[in-house]
Formats: structure tokens, C-alpha cells, sequence
DNA sequence: AATGAATGAGTATTCATTCAT
DNA sequence: GATGAATGAATACTCATTCAT
């Protein structure tokens, strides 16, 4: 679908891109891992380039952070899509909060950084927002359009709602969770227009 | 009534005591101040000790954290009685329930390391347990005797509901988290003997 | 037998001068500015090519070195031919001096990497006197003939203590090298055959 | 002479003086050999310490080179009190001018970073003068007295001029230096009150 | 030929841990 | 027992050099 020239012309920048993934991705495992505050080296490691490469694309390590946050949300928002396409307005709907719920474990294990004061994160918050409410609305929207939620729900109150109840930690954390989203989404169903 | 012999042996004794409590309350600080990887230097330092000292009482920094997270058990199960002494069996009951929300936020400090795996911490769960427990089921038989509040409230569960809530992080967390408190007792209020 | 691919050619050949040409000149700025140990890239940034097109023409830094002090000799010799088109034998004569002794601070700037028994170096002093030497002499013959100055001046002597007193660092001591020139250059006056 | 509980109570000081002056002597070596970017490890490694201790006493790159400085002032300085006492005034003073041209040359090793523009160093220059002027100046006064040389010598200009003589580089310059020193000697004995 | 992305060796620096005093 | 000086392993980061495009 894309032509030689593109290609061609762009062959050296499809190789960085391709490392910045590698870096994002690696990066996104180790500081599941091994926290935020992994050697560097490792994270370079697993995306199979140098550190100097690592050094290049991301200067300081919240760069890093940053850029891992944004990916899993644009993953997130993505998936959104994906769902929408594949179930039905209801059924997308519940999928796409499991998997938001994903995300905020995500969002967890960067929060150390987070919440470090550092400025560096201070956009963070607006990049959530941002795409992350328009988001959810529309699946809302859909849902409640096709009946099988009540419509008075606000997006970004159930963002908060859900992301606080994910926010519990522990093994029993991740069952706990889902019981409740479970819950979560009932009441969702409760006064819907579809009986 | 001791002999000199053991008065020495003792003063020495309070000698140490007291450098581990300055080392535990240091670390407590250090820990919130700067995250549990904080440099074993500044603790030491905080506390007005050695390094050394602080190596001879806490060899590994796993025994410090145990040694803060037990510390601060100790002291929240403590200020049950304070509040039994003061106040009637509700108020009691709602002062501890706050301070055990304090208690609560220091631990989210500490949950870094405690999920962290290592074996150091395995015991903690069931130190918690068994210690606030009992607490919170004196107080609640107490004041659900008193008519103040409904009898049907386990307390183990009650102490996980508001872990729970309390773990919720960030600025606006802490009113938040008060909000979800005050419903909280209301609701345990909800349905009493006494209307 | 300068077809259209000979001038081609040349045409490639005078842009690799351009480079080879700009990159001395950077060089010269860059080790001014920063040391001789200053970055590669910064040079090549500065000449606007990458670092691949730097290290094809100097592969060794050394290589940067030499060529900027032979640029700089050369620049300095060439002066002189235009001293002597524009002033009388005196004036050409003083004005070269002056000239030399900015020549004389490039080579301090350059003197770490000099002096650092490099093999690499063995032949700048060579050349120094080869081109150097000449260039003094007719310019003191000159001068001598048309009786400005006195006859029995060494050059290689002049070059040597002109070359140490411009050798004094500091801020205060490019005045005080003034000075001692000038004073030099009334010296050089002193017993001319035209009184 | 000193006695036991001072030597007692100072042990650990007089370890960690010890340290500091191979660290300044190795750094000094290290310095001339490999100049002021020398690896921190190898000068660690010259005084047998490891790098930790001489980040302890030396935490910037900059307080070791003021130490080095320093150090070698006041060794040249302590010299003229050895050289007054071996030696007559006029050979006492001329043992130390010699003496003084080796400072010099130390301090063309640190040039480089004396005149980076580095605060650091900028109460250098004032230790040079507070220390070096008093020095010759009494031991000009001497030998002026004994009528050995003039007395209309100023101490801090014999120091500027002898200092610019001897901050002549190369191999030769050595021998240069040394005539030069001679020969402004000479010049200091004549017009001696003593003929 | 030119470019600059990638590499990784070399260095600085910090900090846990030991141990002489 | 207490102390804090010394140690050096671990890690961050830079920059010379190579090489695919």
C-alpha cells in the first residue's frame, strides 16, 4: 500500500521508530518489573539496542515514564475502537472498562514518578483527560442510545470511580477489582431505557 | 529494689531502646519524605546516630521497614484505648476509625517494598490482622452495646473497606477519602438499636 | 581530456574542499572555545557536515590538529605577502609581527596536544621554522636594505623570543605582549643604518 | 612530644591526614602526568585509597586541583624558612628563585584549569600573592641588607617576571628558563651596597 | 560521498556495607 | 557499643567511532 519511494525515503526513520517502540515497550516491562527505577542498561538491553541509542531518544528518564504513560493511553483509547467494531454498544462498553482497568495498574506502577513532584509529568494529567474522556463518552453515548445503560452517567466520574477502585493493590487486589467493576457495571444496566 | 548491676544493664538497655525508636520514628519520616529507597545515611543521620548503630539494630533495610510498619501498628492499636478513655463508645469508635485512616497512609508508603516479594515481609498481613482486629471488634461490640451504632458490622471487613478507600492517593485524595469516611460511619449508624 | 566527467569530478572535489576547508576552520573555533579535547561533533556541527564526513578527512583527532596548525602557519606566512604589497619594508615588518603573535596564542591553545608526545606532532616544528623562518628573514632584510632597521637580527632568534613573550597567559597578558613588542620592535630600530 | 591521649583521640584524624595528603601528592603526579582530566580513579589509585574516600575529601574536581595548588605553595614557601637556615641571604635567595621557577612549573600544569573561568579558583591568585610576596620579600631584604644585591627590588614584580620567564614550555625551555634566571640574578647583584 | 543513528567503552558518582578506632 | 572513614560495586551518562542507508 505504500510505495518504494515512501519507503526508501523513509527507511532510516522506520528504524528509529521501530526502536523507540522496542525502548517503550521494554520499558513498560521492566518498570512492571523491576520499577521505575530500573538500570537503564537493562531496559535498553531488552529492547536489543544500546544505551547510547536509550540515551539519544530519551535524555532523562522521566522522558521515559512519559512517553510509556501515553503509549499505554493511546493503546487504551485504541482499543476502544477496536471493541466498538467487534461487540455490540453494551458489550463494547464492558470490555473497554476491563480494559481500562488494565491500564490503571499500568498507571500504578509509574506513580512513584508520578506523584515525584517533578515537572516533567505536569502534562500528565491533561493527556488522561484528554483522551481518555471523549472516549469513554462515546461508548456511554452508544450504550445508552441503544438502551442498555441509563444515560445520566458521567464520563469522567466513572473514570475517577473506576480508576480509584483499581488502584487497590495487593494479589487479592486484582479479584477484588473485578467484582466490583462487575457491580459498577450492573448499576450502570440498573435504569436503563431497555428493560 | 534492682541492684546497681542492673540498673547499669538497664540504663544501658534504655540507651539502646531509645536509639531504636529514634531510628524507627527517623525512618518513618525519611520513608514518607524521600520513598523507602532513601539513603540508610539520612536515616541514620535524622536519628542523630552512626551508620553503624543503625546497621547493628537494623541489618537489613527490610527490618526497618518491618520495624516501622509494626511500630505504627503498635501505636494506632494504642490510641484505642486513649480514645475508649476519653471519649463514649461511638466517638471513640469514629476517632479511631480516623487515625486508623492515618495509619493507613503511611503504609501506602511502605507498599513499594511490602509487595515487593521478598519473604522479609510475609508475616506483616497476619500482624495487621491480629492486631486490629480485636481493635476494631472491642470498639464496634462497644458502641453497637451502647446503642450508637448497628451490631452486624464484621470487623475485618470494615478495616478493608476503609483500607481500601483510604488508599486512594493524590492531592485531593485525603478529602476524598474523609468524605468516603464520614458516609462510612454513618452508615454504621444506620439501623442502630438506639434511633 | 576534461571531458564532462572530469569537471564533474572537480566540482565534487571543490565541495570536499569547502568541507575540508570549513572543518579547519571550526576546529579552530571549537578548540578556542572549548580545548582540544572538545567533542567531535561540535566541530562537525559547527561545520555543518555529519561526523562521518569529519572522520573520512581526519581520522585521527590528531589529524584535526595538525591540519589547523599548518592552516594557521600558512594563513600567517601569506600575511605576509600582504604586508609587503600594502606597506613599506618597516610597516610590513611591524605589521607581521603583530600578526605573529596572534598566530603565537592559536598555538598555545593547541599547546596540550603538542607537547603530549604524540608522534603525530614530530613535524610541526619543521614546519613552523620552514615556513616561518623565510617569511621573517626577507621581511628583515627588506627592512635592513631600506635602512629601517638594524642588519644583524636572526630571524629563528626573533621567532623564539617574539614566540615566549607571546606565550604569557591571563588576561593582563595580551597588553603586557603588546608592550614587550613594541619595545622589541624600537630594539630592532636601534643602530639602523637610516638614523 | 605529643602525648598519648592526644595522639589517641586524634588517631582517626591523623589516618584521615594522611589520606588527604597522599591524595594530593598522587593527585599532584597524576596532574603532571596525564594532566587536570586525568581519570579520578587513577589518582585514587596512586594515593591507595578508593574513589569513595576521595569523594569524601574532594568532592569536585576543582577542590583537588585548589588542594594540589595550594599544597605546592606552601611547600615552596616553607622552603625559603629551610634555605634561610642552611644558607647565607644572597645563596638562600637564590636557592629559593630556583626553587620558585619549579612552582611555576607546576602551575603551568594547572593552567588549564586555573583559567577556565571556574569560580573555584578564584581566591587563588590572592593565595599566590599573600603567601609568595612576604616569602621573597623578606629574603630580598636580607640579602640587601648583607649587601649582596640592591634594594630597590619589588618582591610581587620579581615574582610576575620570573613566573612569566619560567612559564616558557617545551624541552628546551627548561635550559632557557634557567639562563634567564641567571641572568636576572646577576642583575639583582648589581649595584650591590657590596661591591 | 555524506549523513547521522547506533554502539558500547570509558568515566564520574553515589551509596550500601564493613571494620578499625 | 558507637562511630564514621574507607571501600568498591552498581549505575548513570558521555562521546569517539563505526556503518547502514
Amino acid at each position: 500500500m505504500t510505495d518504494d519511494t515512501a519507503v526508501e525515503k523513509k527507511s532510516i526513520r522506520a528504524d528509529a521508530l521501530r526502536n523507540e517502540d522496542a525502548l517503550l515497550e521494554a520499558a513498560k516491562e521492566i518498570f512492571a518489573t523491576s520499577g521505575v527505577d530500573a538500570p537503564v542498561r537493562e531496559i535498553a538491553a531488552r529492547a536489543g539496542v544500546g544505551v547510547g541509542t536509550l540515551y539519544r531518544r530519551f535524555p532523562k528518564r522521566s522522558d521515559l515514564v512519559v512517553g510509556v504513560y501515553k503509549r499505554e493511553v493511546d493503546a487504551c483509547v485504541k482499543a476502544a475502537a477496536d471493541f466498538t467494531g467487534q461487540y455490540g454498544p453494551g458489550d463494547a462498553l464492558t470490555h473497554w472498562l476491563k480494559r481500562y482497568c488494565q491500564f490503571i495498574v499500568t498507571k500504578k506502577g509509574l506513580a512513584a514518578a508520578l506523584y515525584s513532584g517533578d515537572p516533567a509529568f505536569d502534562a500528565l494529567p491533561a493527556y488522561f483527560r484528554a483522551n481518555f474522556e471523549p472516549t469513554l463518552q462515546s461508548l456511554l453515548q452508544s450504550a445508552a442510545r441503544a438502551g442498555e445503560i441509563r444515560g445520566d452517567i458521567d464520563a469522567f466520574d466513572l473514570l475517577r470511580a473506576i480508576g480509584n477502585l483499581a488502584s487497590v493493590g495487593g494479589t487479592e487486589g486484582a479479584e477484588h477489582t473485578h467484582r466490583m467493576l462487575e457491580l459498577m457495571i450492573d448499576g450502570l444496566r440498573f435504569g436503563a431505557a431497555k428493560p
